[in-house]
DNA sequence: TAATCAGTACCTACCGGTCGGTACATTTTT
DNA sequence: AAAAATGTACCGACCGGTAGGTACTGATTA
């Protein structure tokens, strides 16, 4: 993929990250990458053909930050744990406090109009939600955790809590309700 | 309000709940409801104001049911706390499970490009919290919980874990998602 | 010189919103 | 009570503007 595209694709990012996709114009995207029409049809097909290529970039970066690099490391579970939770709040902090999870985001606006949007982000979901069960299941070998855990229902509910306190932040414009949820999930599982 | 005014509010929450507010056009409604465009725009001043119409009814309708009349009531707290779940779970079921819930949709969709809409939607969810909280509360004065719970922040995080669980839902198009996160929950406030 | 890259003019469909006008019920005047 | 005036509900054609997308041209590069 040409270096060109790929910027496009990151501007696109962030631009639709604040505006939605909806309500993201191919002109907005044009204005923002400093671009002609031609050149915006000359790499993609369609505004829909974008909106896949910057779900794919998105799942690609996060499954490599979040997924390869903090979870399905040889690190101990708790340090794993504690990496996600400050990942979750400070690599995305300027942003997010605002314009809430991207991923999330998308989540939302598209599963329920594109399935092929809704499956892409579903398949990150799961990834996560899996590195995280087995990093639950690890601790409880290591008798780290009560018998009481179950690690994929477990691992669901802390995706969701912090899915659902970003949601919850954004509403709030106040990023203390995220770190409230945050202390809940850390004295929960230990993670002190 | 008239009761024609108050239909087309209803028939536009359904078709914004599944739409989205920005992908959702005046036509859209006007054909939904089966009126013309100078009875749309007798009723309502701009697509904007039959948004914040849609808020209002939602939230209104919320408060009624969840908030009064299972939260706030006389009954114990942990009937309470049942009800609410099995509220969130059955009562929307089978439109969340496709377009997940109309109040976290339009705080994801609206918060960020709209102050008006967020600050309707989050006077719900603090509402929504504080009575959560205040059942907590109680139940840790009725020693039913240990003192590591915070009811404020465990407030935050159960709300938090309802929001996140749905957009888990309805990524994965699967109930039982949100039934896992719900046992969670039972399990950790030993509603069961 | 081919293929790729980039700019611009332009297409049609649709957007939110306005406008002139109609039908009819209610109120006011005579 | 009849006539005139006013108010409310509603219609659908139409407005300027913008949407996504196409066609065609010229520039750059291999």
């Amino acid at each position: 993929m040409s270096s060109k595209k790929q910027g496009i694709i990151l501007i696109s990012r962030e631009v639709i990250h604040s505006k939605g996709y909806q309500a993201t114009s191919v002109s907005d995207i044009m204005e923002a990458a400093k671009i002609g029409k031609g050149q915006f049809y000359h790499y993609f097909q369609s505004k829909h053909d974008l909106g896949l290529a910057v779900v794919e970039d998105l799942v690609k970066d996060w499954e490599e930050q979040l997924i390869i690099g903090i979870l399905n490391t040889s690190n101990d579970p708790v340090t794993k744990l504690q990496r996600m939770l400050q990942w979750a709040e400070t690599s995305h902090a300027e942003m997010e406090i605002k314009y809430g999870c991207a991923m999330g985001n998308l989540a939302i606006e598209m599963s329920t109009q594109d399935e092929e949007f809704r499956i892409k982000i579903n398949e990150f979901f799961n990834h996560w939600i899996n590195s995280v069960a087995d990093i639950l299941t690890e601790m409880m070998e290591n008798h780290q955790l009560d018998q009481s855990i179950n690690p994929k229902k477990d691992a669901e509910s802390i995706v969701a809590m912090i899915e659902g306190g970003i949601l919850l932040m954004v509403s709030q414009q106040n990023i203390q309700v995220l770190r409230d949820i945050f202390e809940v999930i850390i004295q929960k599982y230990h993670l002190d």
